[in-house]
DNA sequence: AAACTATAAATTGTCGACAATATAGTAATA
DNA sequence: TATTACTATATTGTCGACAATTTATAGTTT
């Protein structure tokens, strides 16, 4: 379960490759949120031009890792609480609308599969307690499946390539394992038996407090984060 | 009120002025829907290099006005009937959420603006009958105005700069001019006076409903051009 | 004649170098 | 000392050329 359906690209070019890369580092830390990107240093460093190192660059703009000013140059973005609730907002109306048009359209065979794969998320994480990437692996191939359930591109597009990311940021750097797992899988059920029952208006509902948890989870860990980092550590 | 309110971003440089010469141009139609598009062709007649307009193209990719394929090359986006039902079922939940956040978070003298500004609409209407110009780029400074209401700088990019270029695309290929115009200033004017009694709830609906009414007058045309087309017109 | 193969042309991806702009450092002035 | 003006350095923006890939063409085979 590597990575699994975070982001089904074929990886042909190679900024595609430096795309990926910066995006895995960008999000994991290894690349600092807020730093200055120096084109000339980074192209060194991956092996390839500026053009395509540039290339790149704008790729990762068009899913909020980046900012770029004219003339100026790039920085990673930082995660501030503010972004974070906006990100949330966008997030939650967005979600919303997938599940809901999931209800309408998720084939009797996906929601099937879906509940399999719940179950099977269920041992999976009752063994390997405490290790919760599994848990953040499974969370999200959750949301991509009711995402991708809703049968609108446009939707998908815009949650899984262009704003999951900037999530799985945030989810990465607040250090998001832990206590919510059992709580979360019990609101993912929810979710999925008002799919079955093509309760649209109700698994919408669900989605947007089930994202709402979350952001109130993610919060605590960022005000625990600030306090500790203006206490100078 | 020359293209008012629609994108403020300082054109400094080169790359810059053709991303919205070339805009412009796909979506008033002077370059078609669904052509293809040669770099080298239109780097000569832009009078750039081809790393300055792949600079462009990129940027047009951000806002679903081209699609690129690797090794292949970029398309103008075609104006389908599902395409326009997905992005207006997105509009609608962001600029559902956005009413919502207005109604909280625009100040006083904002509304009163908005206001203000309606009822100048509504004078220059009643004299420039049937000529819609006006009705367009003032429903467009409507809609913007209430995006910022929202104060939320995600969701404002999100609408303002990717998603509502490819709305206006729609209206201006599919010749919206006309008939909407004084049912949509009754619309504009609940929607307003809602935000005024700070009522979001109230606020989302009526402009979830304003969108959908809008969606559902540019299918109609939609439909009038495919039976048209259809004909061998 | 249709379908497959091989070659040629055209298009996109990538590179290194130069131009324009911004930043850092230094000297001069109040 | 603080501030401004200027110079030098570094960074980003843009260009033209080459490499890799795709598309079009011609030729061959069944």
């Amino acid at each position: 379960m590597t990575q699994m359906g975070l982001n089904d690209i074929a990886v042909t070019t190679a900024s595609d490759k430096v795309f990926v890369d910066m995006r895995r580092e960008i999000v994991e830390g290894s690349i600092k949120q807020g730093s200055k990107i120096s084109e000339p240093e980074l192209a060194k460093r991956y092996g390839v031009s500026r053009a395509t190192l540039r290339e790149a660059l704008n790729r990762l703009e068009s899913c909020y890792l980046v900012e770029r000013k004219a003339n100026i140059g790039c920085r990673v973005v930082a995660l501030t609480a503010e972004r974070l609730i906006e990100v949330y907002q966008v997030r939650s109306a967005l979600e919303g609308l997938a599940c809901r048009l999931a209800a309408d359209n998720m084939e009797q065979q996906e929601i099937k599969a879906l509940k399999q794969l719940l179950n099977q998320h269920l041992k999976t994480q009752r063994v390997k307690e405490g290790e919760s990437y599994y848990q953040e692996a499974g969370d999200l191939d959750f949301h991509y499946r009711i995402i991708k359930g809703s049968k609108n591109a446009h939707l998908i597009h815009l949650l899984c390539n262009e704003l999951y990311q900037l999530i799985r940021m945030y989810r990465v750097q607040m250090g998001m394992v832990g206590p919510r797992v059992s709580k979360a899988f019990d609101e993912h059920l929810a979710i999925i038996n008002a799919i079955e029952n093509r309760d649209g208006e109700l698994a919408e509902m669900l989605m947007k407090r089930h994202i709402s948890a979350s952001q109130a989870n993610i919060q605590a860990k960022f005000d625990l984060h600030i306090a500790q980092n203006s206490r100078g550590e």
